[in-house]
DNA sequence: AGTACCACCTGACGGC
DNA sequence: TGCCGTCAGGTGGTAC
């Protein structure tokens, strides 16, 4: 699940609940979730720590300790968090989890084991070591033209490489190129100022108003396509049979009217 | 440079 | 009811 938008609003979860506590106790509850640090200096690193602050970059959650490293979060395709007061209510599939000392748990919750736990000195070399383009949500005109610019391959697959651009996954590149007419096998190489332009404020404005709406697809406007993603859906605009088809992998959906090949 | 395929995991669903 | 293939919004590696 958690692309860009998912990831702002686990952001805003985990400020909004852990921030500024005492970590009392680190459980992994399950080692293969973590990346190369082991149990127990993840365990050294956090126990009587506090987390300060919080920033994402892309699909990435960082969060800073107190003692000056960093905390980094995946969330692979089922990743999320869950704070809580009373033990019983330990979700399914914890595979890591903090308690503070106020009595109060913050578990990492991952059902297909997909995400990452890890452990970073300093964020920018952490970012820089997951060779992870510029975020989507900050970057700027100019920037986003010159990644998309002389692209040959498919336009949806240049959006959901993080390389390239960070955040953008399988869901909102589909929600992003239905917004902007465009099909998903577009060849970027041929875009013209005008066309680049309407696909970056598609993609800014589909990832301001998913976050806007708790990412959340029941929320979301009738005009997005994404709460149409399943067999036998139709398009918000003309009501035509959504069409499935593989790129890069993924199954990606889109309405063929209204995305021009 | 880009794509196709596999692997990593767990679970849901449909067909037989 | 049970078995089996397929699919699922993540990334990374390989071979072509």
């Amino acid at each position: 699940m958690p692309e860009l938008p998912d990831v702002e609003v686990i952001k805003h979860y985990l400020d909004s609940t852990s921030l500024h506590q005492t970590i009392e106790k680190v459980t992994v509850r399950n080692p293969k979730i973590l990346g190369n640090v082991s149990p127990r200096v993840l365990r050294e690193a956090l126990t009587a720590r506090k987390f300060q602050t919080t920033r994402r970059h892309g699909k990435y959650l960082l969060v800073h300790l107190d003692g000056g490293s960093w905390l980094t979060l995946h969330f692979g395709m089922t990743g999320r968090l869950e704070y809580f007061g009373d033990i019983c209510e330990d979700p399914r599939y914890d595979r890591l989890r903090i308690d503070f000392v106020n009595g109060f748990h913050l578990a990492y919750v991952c059902q297909r084991m997909l995400g990452e736990v890890d452990l970073a000195e300093d964020a920018e070399s952490f970012i820089k070591g997951k060779n992870l383009g510029p975020d989507a949500f900050g970057l700027d005109f100019t920037t986003f033209r010159n990644i998309i610019r002389g692209r040959r391959g498919a336009i949806k697959s240049t959006l959901m490489n993080q390389r390239r651009i960070a955040g953008i996954g399988n869901i909102y590149a589909d929600e992003i190129l239905f917004q902007t007419g465009l099909h998903p096998n577009t060849v970027p190489d041929r875009l013209d100022e005008e066309m680049l332009r309407r696909l970056f404020q598609g993609m800014k404005g589909v990832l301001q108003t998913a976050i806007d709406h708790h990412a959340d697809s029941r929320r979301l406007p009738r005009t997005y396509v994404l709460r149409q993603r399943h067999k036998g859906g139709t398009c918000p605009r003309c009501k035509v049979e959504l069409r499935r088809v593989k790129i890069s992998g993924r199954t990606a959906y889109y309405c063929p009217r209204c995305q021009a090949a």
